[in-house]
Order: structure tokens, then C-alpha cells, then sequence
DNA sequence: GATGAATGAGTTTTCATTCAT
DNA sequence: GATGAATGAAAACTCATTCAT
């Protein structure tokens, strides 16, 4: 039924927001089922309804998050601009996703490897990782050499390793700022380191 | 009392070591106090006569990683060698050191976050962590410095941006490489990812 | 509901009444939750679905009793009769109802300062004995007051003083009770006492 | 030896005086044997070479101060002086003593029925409370009956229970000030009700 | 007689998950 | 499909006491 339908998402979402909600404010760990349910104002049992355990929560944030990755990646490559505008556009839009939810991030990043490493997924969960990243760095380098071909970017270097590199600013960026207490735009720290990559620091 | 001073420290040894090898194996919460003192054959008492806390022994694990560090910036920072031998001599050896034990590392590394988030310490762990990475970055930045002095690095840049993309690319070489299952060199991966920033990418 | 509720109701007082009688029997620290789950034949985790920690048990044995003799109060003072056997009414019935318990009064006489101590409430531990005892005198001193007003006692005391030498041999007989052994009946043993307060010693 | 005497008692003082501070200021089972020691300037070992268990501290604490009360009595009965006057010097002398150490006495009021009960000690513990109460009850009754002779007191009455309502109150005032967190002096406190039962409330 | 390292039983509490209603 | 009472394994830490040196 559409009716049924419609209460079982509404449901499920509470559930969804109202973890979101305590995991950032207390952690994983430190939120009980209890009081999740207890705050989404439904009975313990029927968390069980919707996920089969606590940690199946993380697995949930995790896929959305990737989905509207994925998303914002490919809106970036079809744009009509320079490479180079393509790329810090592409990074910047990610930071400013991640801008958004600090806390959270910081969370699904810090919590995963131990919480996976208990369960014995740690292989499904190497893999994922390694197809994310590798997504993620695949996508960069399609964009380098595709920069190469427009002779917008040195085509005597390995595209993957000029990948890397630029993945690697982007990604201590995000590390340096999610370790951070401090305030600041993660985007915009991101965005001048990007320029050294792109002219170096040699004489 | 020699006698004495021996085996308080063969105990503690033996603390450390199983600790460190199951730590490895199963993580810190997977592992109990329980198991390490059977498997160190020794009663539970015993471990909290040398170790406060289970915690406590992450805080030892770090305290002995961040010495031994110290010690290799320095060696490298008084050789007479070119600059940037010495920036990359410099990261290839930590990441040698690194090389030795990834398990403890990855422990280490994920751990920390959410162990001291919940003891309250916060506000020392943000200090903390923050005067690391200040003191690694600071340390390329000096070495930048010289390497402007020498003109062996482009002078009209921020030394201390251009400190952080280096150590952007060591930390992603480390976390990647942590991450990973795979068993390369992290050294060597990192190596190539430095010529990059020496040269530049752009045309 | 009605089932449900009932079976609540049941595994509580089923709690509750084991924990009195081990209390009873081996003191509140000689007793572990353990214990008193076995043989309440429940599960140790349901204990704690009932009562937060094994202390609130005595909150609630202390509730309890200070309701009950609220209620015996309140009764004797509504009666017609003399204040002087209103008085000894009084304090004869909430004898008889200690009378009924002897080894959980000990045990929450005894055991409270302890606990409370450790547990950092002094604070409201002491307010809570105060307002407890200043109840007991102000009720006493209120019947001294009534019974100068009809001229049944000296009306140059202060009452308040009276009242705190009747509650002295009320208390001192209670006390003394508790700390014995022999089977005697404390109530009786009072009354003879109130009688010496009322009649004086010197000649 | 007398040097070898004269050092063995110095421990055992400084063991003592060491546990009384701490008692007073954490509870009997608030301060480990290891604080004393330590705070003692000795090796834990140590302490159970003057004392066979921590328990036993408490012994001697009840041996000393009961000593100390026993003189205060004898020196009063001594005297040449009215009667009333004897029982109120008595009384507000062994007040006056324990004033000087609230704390400890606390600790000793009301941890000693608990500590007795769990090591099966209770016959003894009985036995001797009820023997320290009767000769305390014992010495006001010789003073009542030497007030009787002397034609003090009132003849028509059981000295027994004068002296029983003697105690009443300053055992009233005795756990009333101990009870209390105020400042007041416990003596004083008593001197006004002592009055009351020589002369009576009765009109 | 002093030392202090080793012992290990003992305790409270937490919480994800199950399942009868 | 919802409920929430019951479950019980799990885990860190304490501390009086012993005893080899």
C-alpha cells in the first residue's frame, strides 16, 4: 500500500536522522540503541524492523554519502571549462559537501576501520575502500589526461601518479581539517595548494 | 635489586610485546586485558601494576613512535646534502620506520580519535595532535627555507604551503598505504609522488 | 497491559523482596546483584532494567519507610485524647512498625552515611536527615505545644527542647535496640523512659 | 632492645596516626593499605607486620579511645560534689573529647557494626558493645544511687532507668552532632536536656 | 625486620539482540 | 508490524594479602 509505504520510509528516516543526530553528538559507541529509539519515539524492537544491527546504520550513511559523490564527480567532467578549472571544481564541490557535516564524517572515517575489523569484513572492506579510492583517483586521472590531450597539463608524467598527488593535497585537506577544532574552509585551504602541484616548486 | 630490576622489566617487556602483537592481530577493544596477561603468563593484577589503564599502553606505544621520529628529522636535518635529498631523505626514512609495523600504526592512527574523545581529553589530543603536525610540517617548512636560501627552491611561495603539500603527499602515501592490504613500499611510493611537487604538472 | 503489567509488578517485588532478605541476611555490601538475580531467578541484566544500581535499592527500602510513618503521625495527632498519650502513642506505633524489621533498619541506619559519603550526595544526605529529623521534633514540639495550651505540661520550657529530649529517648531506645542482640520489645522499653521525662528526677 | 623497641613503636605510630588521617578524610574503605604505607614512608609489606589485617586498625582505635573514657569516668566519681554535678561533668566531659575528633568517630560509630557483621565477628561484636554500654549505664546508675542516699535524687525510681534515660540523651546528642554537618558543641547541646530530666515537663 | 612484585577472586554495570505477546 | 521485558556475555579494574628476596 501506498499509505504503508509511505509509513515504514518515514520510519525508517526517523531512525536514520535521529542516529545521524546522536552519533555526532555522542559518537557510535557512545549512542545506545535505546536511545535512539528512545528519541524517535518508537520501541526498541522495531529498530531491529528496519536494521538488522546498529553497525548496518554506518553501512546506510556510507552508501549515501558515496552516491552524492558520484554525483557531484559527474557533473563536474561534462562541464565545458579548462581541465584545471575542472578539477579544483570537482575537489572543491567534495569539500564543500563535506563541509556540511564535520562531525559526521569524522565518525564514519574514524569508526569504520575498527568497526569493520571486529565484524571479520576486513576484506569486503579493503576492497571497498581500495574501489573508492581508486574511483575517486580513476576520475582524476581521466581529467589529467584528459588535460594532457588538450595539452593543458606536462603529458611526460605518469597520469595515475599525477593523480595520486593531487588526491593526496586533497586528502590531507580533509584529514588536516577533520582533526582540526578549528573554523576554517576546508575548500579554500585545499584550493592553493592545488596550484603548487600545477606549478611546482622547483626553480 | 639488580635481580629485581631485571624481571620488573622482562614483565613489562612482555606486556608490551603481547599487547603489541595482539593489538595487531585483533585491535584494542578486541583484545582484553584478560587475554594479554594469560598469554604473557601472568595474573590480571599484574598488568595494572605496571599499566594504569588498558588505555595507557596506547598512550606508551605513541610515546616511544614519537621519540624515535624526532630523532630521524633531526639526523637528516645536519647532513650537507641538497635540499631536497634531504626533504626526501627525510620522509623516506620515517616512512622506512613506518614500514616496520603497519598494523600498530593503523591502530594507532584510527584509535586514537575515538579513545580520547571519550575520556574528555579532547581538548590535550587537539593539542596535541596539532603540535605533531606542527612540529613535522615546521620542519619541512625550514628545510624549504634553506632550499630558497640556495636557490634550489623557487622563492616566491609560501614556505609553509609549500611544507603542507609536501607533507600532504608523504601523509597520503601513509594513509593509502595504511589503508591498503596490498604489500609495497610505501617509501618508494612516496618517492615519485615528491618529484611531482618539485617539478609541477603544468605546462 | 494488564498481563504484562502484572508480570512486572511481580518480577519487581520479587527483586525487591530478595534483596531484603539478603540484605537482611549478609549486609548490603556482603550481598552482590549476583546474587540476588540467582535467586530471584531472574537474569542479572533485568535487575538493572528495574532498579538503575544496586544502591537505589536502599532509596527505595528508605522511601518506603519514611511514607509509612508519615501516615502514623498524622493519625495520632487527629485523636481526642491526651497529649501525653498521644505522644506515647505516637512514638509506640512507629516502634511496633520498626519492630516488625529490625535487620533492614539496621542496615539502612548503619550503612547510609557510608554510602553517601562515597557517592559525593553529602550535600543532600545531610539536608535529607535533617528535614527527616526536623519533621519527627516539629510534630513532637506541636504536641508539646498543644499540651501547654491545655495546661497538661510546664509551659515555661522551650518546647522545642522538650521535643528534642522526647526524640533523645525515643531515638537512644531505637539505637540501643538495634545495636543488641536479645529479643525485647523496644516500644515498651521507651515507655517507661517518657514516662521519667514527664515526671523528672529531682526531688 | 630499647633502640630496636623504641623504632618498632615508632612505626606503629606513625602506621596509626597515618590510617586516622586517612580514615577521616576517605573512610575506612576509601583508603587503601597502600596509601598508608606509602603516605607512612613504608613498604607495603610492612603493615601487616604490626597489624594482621586492615580490620584490625579499627580494633585499635576502639581499644584506645575506650581506654581514654574509662579515666575521664573514674577521675569524675572521684570528686567530692554534688551529685548532678558529677553526672553533668562526666557527661560533658567525655563530650569534650570526643569533640576533638568528629570524623574519626564517625568512622568508627558507624562502619564497625558493618565491618563485624561480614566477618562473622557479630557474637563478640554483640558481646562487647553491650558490655561497653552496660558499663557506661552502670557508672550513671552508681551516680543515680549515690544521688538517692543523698537525697539528690528521687528514691521512688529504678536507678536502671534513670540512668538508661540519662544516656538517652547524651547518646542523643552524641549521634544528633554526629549526624549534623554544623558547628555547634555537641556538650553544651546536652547540658539543657540533662535539666529537663531533673526536673521533669510534667505540671 | 623490610620490601614490593605478584596474585586472582570478586564486583558492578552495559547493551545489542531476541522473542513472546 | 510494533512492543519492551528479558537476556547474559563481556569487560575493566581493585586491593587485601602473601612470600621470595
Amino acid at each position: 500500500m501506498s499509505l504503508r509505504e509511505q509509513k515504514k520510509k518515514e520510519t525508517r528516516d526517523r531512525i536514520f536522522e535521529t542516529s545521524s543526530r546522536l552519533f555526532k553528538e555522542k559518537g557510535f559507541e557512545g549512542t545506545t540503541v535505546d536511545e535512539i529509539t528512545k528519541e524517535a519515539g518508537i520501541a526498541k524492537g522495531t529498530f531491529f524492523n528496519y536494521f538488522p544491527t546498529k553497525e548496518s546504520l554506518l553501512s546506510y550513511f556510507r552508501e549515501q554519502r558515496e552516491e552524492f559523490i558520484i554525483n557531484i564527480m559527474q557533473d563536474q567532467m561534462a562541464r565545458e571549462i579548462p581541465v584545471r578549472e575542472k578539477i579544483e571544481n570537482f575537489l572543491i564541490h567534495v569539500a564543500e559537501y563535506y563541509e556540511k557535516d564535520r562531525e559526521l564524517l569524522r565518525l564514519l572515517f574514524f569508526e569504520q576501520r575498527r568497526l569493520l575489523m571486529s565484524s571479520g569484513h576486513s576484506l569486503s572492506h579493503g576492497d571497498h575502500r581500495k574501489k573508492k579510492q581508486e574511483l575517486f583517483i580513476g576520475m582524476l586521472a581521466d581529467l589529467t589526461i584528459e588535460g594532457m590531450q588538450k595539452g593543458e597539463i606536462k603529458s611526460d608524467i605518469d597520469p595515475k601518479l599525477v593523480a595520486q598527488t593531487l588526491h593526496a593535497v586533497y586528502f590531507h585537506s580533509l584529514m588536516t581539517w577533520l582533526h582540526s577544532e578549528d573554523d576554517y574552509s576546508f575548500s579554500k585551504d585545499m584550493s592553493a595548494k592545488i596550484d603548487i602541484i600545477f606549478e611546482g616548486i622547483g626553480v
